[in-house]
DNA sequence: AAGTATTTTAGAATAATTCTAATTTATGTT
DNA sequence: AACATAAATTAGAATTATTCTAAAATACTT
């Protein structure tokens, strides 16, 4: 199956709404992180998967991409290993399981969790996240 | 001020029923961590502290006691940031402030935060914890 | 097409953590 | 108390994820 234009442009315009210039390897990463559904995925992984489609990106570009998506908004990253970041292509407010074992991540939709109260942070400081992480024993 | 025999005898104590010999190290250890009241604190500022105390204790024994001590129940750790692990001295049920900029993490009560409704986690897998982590921008 | 800012890159550097293998220490047993 | 043995400590090397550097390539404006 040849490219998708639909895609590929999709994607184009969506780095430049984000302010980012649609590089070659920014595409080519981009496409790869949000042609499928929402995914979880750690620098190396990216890396490895860039490799295996031939894709020729350094390591420091897939960080500079990860971190510029991360900051203009495309990607959120997550942080519930001690070793390595996650990043989440779904940037919509939800929660997450977190398999222990597997090291794998899986959305929970934010109403399927319920907080109906939360404490007020100290004055001067403003709420940037709640995040919820279900730890789960595999 | 002599240092408390009763603390050294609490956490001597507290030692062995967690199953840890009580070393010369581990004890020093243990009251840093123990002796105040809940912390949160990095293997580096433990380490430290021990220093700043004159307590000669390796690196490597810093983490190593950090790891024995939360493997057998008497901390808990945290993953908040990406680049360092916290240990919790409160092993109770709580959640965090973690304040973004300082990289400050703060007790949130169980009780301050009400979740009324948690999703079930996927065939075969038990939840080991919920944390809950409130990001907040200072 | 030229000029300039931005991006990419290889490889070195850094920082947290873990490992190794030798030494020391704790504890149970004579 | 001395002894034996397992467990813990240690210095320093190794590992791993990530960041940095500074030079080359590319994107975008004129
Ligand atoms: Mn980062
Ligand atoms: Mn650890
Ligand atoms: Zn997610
Ligand atoms: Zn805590």
């Amino acid at each position: 199956m040849t490219p998708s234009p639909k895609t590929t442009k999709a994607v184009f315009d969506r780095l430049r709404a984000a302010g980012l210039r649609p590089t070659r390897q920014r595409l080519a990463l981009a496409k790869l992180l949000f042609a499928q559904g929402p995914r979880h995925i750690t620098a190396e992984a990216l890396f490895n998967e860039a490799k295996a489609r031939r894709i020729n990106v350094s390591l420091a570009t897939i960080y500079n991409a990860l971190h510029d998506f991360t900051e203009s908004g495309l990607l959120r990253e997550i942080t519930v290993d001690a070793n390595q970041s996650y990043f989440d292509t779904n940037i919509s407010a939800h929660h997450h399981f977190y398999f222990e074992k597997s090291g794998r991540l899986q959305d929970v939709p934010a109403d399927e969790i319920h907080i109906t109260q939360l404490p007020t942070p100290p004055k001067g400081g403003t709420i940037s996240r709640v995040d919820v992480v279900i730890r789960v024993a595999d």
